[in-house]
DNA sequence: CCGTATCCGTGCCGATACTG
DNA sequence: CAGTATCGGCACGGATACGG
């Protein structure tokens, strides 16, 4: 996504705009979330999100673990394993999307209740 | 929450789903970020937000309306003034992503050294 | 001033085939 | 098993012009 000027949250180099832009994509949060449950195989990670591809799944984990949130460990067997595994700042950091998680349930009714009352402006007529 | 696997984070009408992916979109978080501040106009927030096109505005601001977390009224003057607040919904929403935010302040230079060190794996060639 | 309508480019993501 | 290579669709967002 492309940096934005002006904005305490949005500046160039923003470390902020680093991490959110990376829960906007289909995956990563759904990845974690498996991660956090115990290290996993690639094919384990694959079987439990059924419909990720073996190229998002790859792409996913790669930033992942760049970003330092997670490990991959090789073994040099055959045929070949490879697992995955939070990091200790991956925990930490999925922790946060977990109070996320938990703000969205706790109000998803009053979301909800929301888009239900809502009614369009008409279009181009204040009042 | 205890998310569980397959998935409360995925299915449909997944109240987790329905937060996450307003955060994914390029301007709304920084569009709550200034409503943080206090009210504002239509033209307000355009002016702190440089590059947002007035489509992009005014869509981002419907989807928050919406979903309750902003409230707009409507002023009959000419001419038209449109104010727009955060409701105690967005504010309480808002204070998650500042945590998420701060999170990501306080540990973007792990993130930093990480992406530094990160030596891109063999292709196809486990160790 | 406060938006909407329209057109169009870009990049994400899915599907599939293939390799060490 | 654990990925990579390639192609293509489609939604998202940018730019612009216009209307109440």
């Amino acid at each position: 996504m492309t940096l934005h000027r002006q904005s305490l949250i949005l500046t160039e180099n923003c470390p902020i705009r680093d991490v959110l832009d990376r829960l906007g994509d289909r995956w990563t949060v759904l990845v974690l979330h498996e991660l956090a449950g115990g290290t996993l195989r690639f094919t384990e990670v694959r079987k439990r999100i059924a419909d990720i591809s073996p190229r998002m799944l790859a792409q996913t984990l790669r930033r992942l673990e760049q970003d330092g949130l997670v490990r991959r460990e090789v073994f040099p067997t055959v045929p070949p394993r490879v697992d995955y595994a939070l990091t200790a700042l991956g925990s930490s950091f999925f922790e946060r999307i977990e109070m996320l998680a938990q703000w969205a349930s706790d109000h998803h009714d009053e979301v909800r209740a929301a888009r239900q009352a809502y009614v369009a402006p008409a279009a181009n007529a204040p009042l």
